[in-house]
DNA sequence: TACATTCTTTGACATTTGTCAAAAGGCAGG
DNA sequence: CCTGCCTTTTGACAAATGTCAAAGAATGTA
């Protein structure tokens, strides 16, 4: 049983890499070793609601898991904030354009619900991976993961309706539509929250 | 000088690597002995224009590098082909949605003029990996790399109007729109090719 | 060159989505 | 419980994009 032998961080930590590269089996995939380092990474912080994990114009130099609450990452584009990307429990959210690049971000990371958060610096897991090259495999593999689901996006909005989507959102992810502000589900669709607001109301 | 010690094909792949990871420096980024071990993996096709690299339905096992010519992927919704993908020399194309998870593929890879490609075994590159693993970090660049130019690309969608995407397609692709028809640069911005022609004449 | 085929543009009109303004609803703090 | 703030819905209208049909342009082939 992973329960008996992990923390409640290292057991979501194995989660979150295993729900990631979908997989069932998390020994199989996950060496025990690898989980163990990166839990040694983290930083744990309890975070009030409206609370900036990330603040635009700068170098964002985390990755953050979310244990509890929802996160959203945001930008402003001619005054209206336009959300990019949503993470609930077990996900990860970072300031994409930045962590990779170390450009200064466009990005916002915003909490939207009292929450706690892992940091994981960028650079020491750059540093354990320089220190075991073995693990770069895994990272490789979440990646590949992590590109193919960001493919999927793309073809949300090459060839579905903004109420497709919409709906495809609600099959993959309820439960969010009682967290997040419909402003920001609508700015994530890519439409405005008038058309949200009928979408929602048409058969 | 690289080209001195390289053949042309070798040169291609690490300037096409260096490219997708956006360093000026090859020798510093790539080493020459990867370069040499993926290179001794591709195989070298000459192929008429509208072959299929790969046919939907089936799984895709190789990533295919254009050393001449263009590639699109497409697939079909409701009778209508929706290209979502574009390469042209030097970049990489294969079908996304199935060569990492060994599913069944719902695209298309279609040469639009005679072409000379080389096909990469994703097999092939993971015994490599296998065999090498200290290579698995230059893997894990080009695909953080991949990762955001994917997000850049959702971006896109979610603020810029079908006129601004395509604008923003010919300052980074010119070229691109002598050398593949109109209906599929319009399927790749998400609108119809009337939308396109339309967008075009105007100022 | 002439023909057939494919690609691109145009027109008329329908549908979707956006914009602006205001009203209605929900929730937290006093 | 009231008040004020934030969220959500609604209405009227404008703008963007899609659909269908047809004409025009370009291209390849006999």
């Amino acid at each position: 049983m992973v329960e008996l032998i992990c923390s409640p961080s290292f057991t979501l930590l194995l989660i979150t890499i295993a729900l990631k590269m979908n997989f069932n089996n998390l020994s199989d995939m996950i060496p025990l070793d690898l989980a163990s380092e990166v839990l040694s990474l983290l930083e744990t912080h309890h975070l009030p609601k409206k609370h900036l994990l990330h603040r635009e114009g700068r170098i964002c130099r985390h990755i953050y898991l979310i244990q509890k609450g929802v996160a959203r990452t945001f930008f402003y584009k001619e005054g209206k904030d336009i959300t990019v990307h949503i993470a609930a429990e077990g996900e990860l959210i970072t300031a994409i354009d930045s962590v990779i690049s170390l450009k200064r971000s466009r990005y916002n990371v915003e909490l939207l619900e009292d929450s706690e958060v892992h940091a994981l610096s960028y650079q020491a897991l750059h540093s354990l991976l320089e220190k075991h090259p073995h693990y770069e495999k895994y990272m490789r593999l979440i990646l590949e993961q992590l590109y193919a689901e960001g493919a999927d996006r793309i073809e949300e909005f090459l060839f579905y309706s903004a109420k497709e989507r919409y709906d495809n959102l609600m099959n993959n992810k309820p439960g969010l539509l009682n967290r997040v502000n419909l402003g920001h589900i609508a700015s994530y669709l890519g439409i405005t929250q008038e058309t949200l607001s009928r979408i929602r109301k048409s058969p």
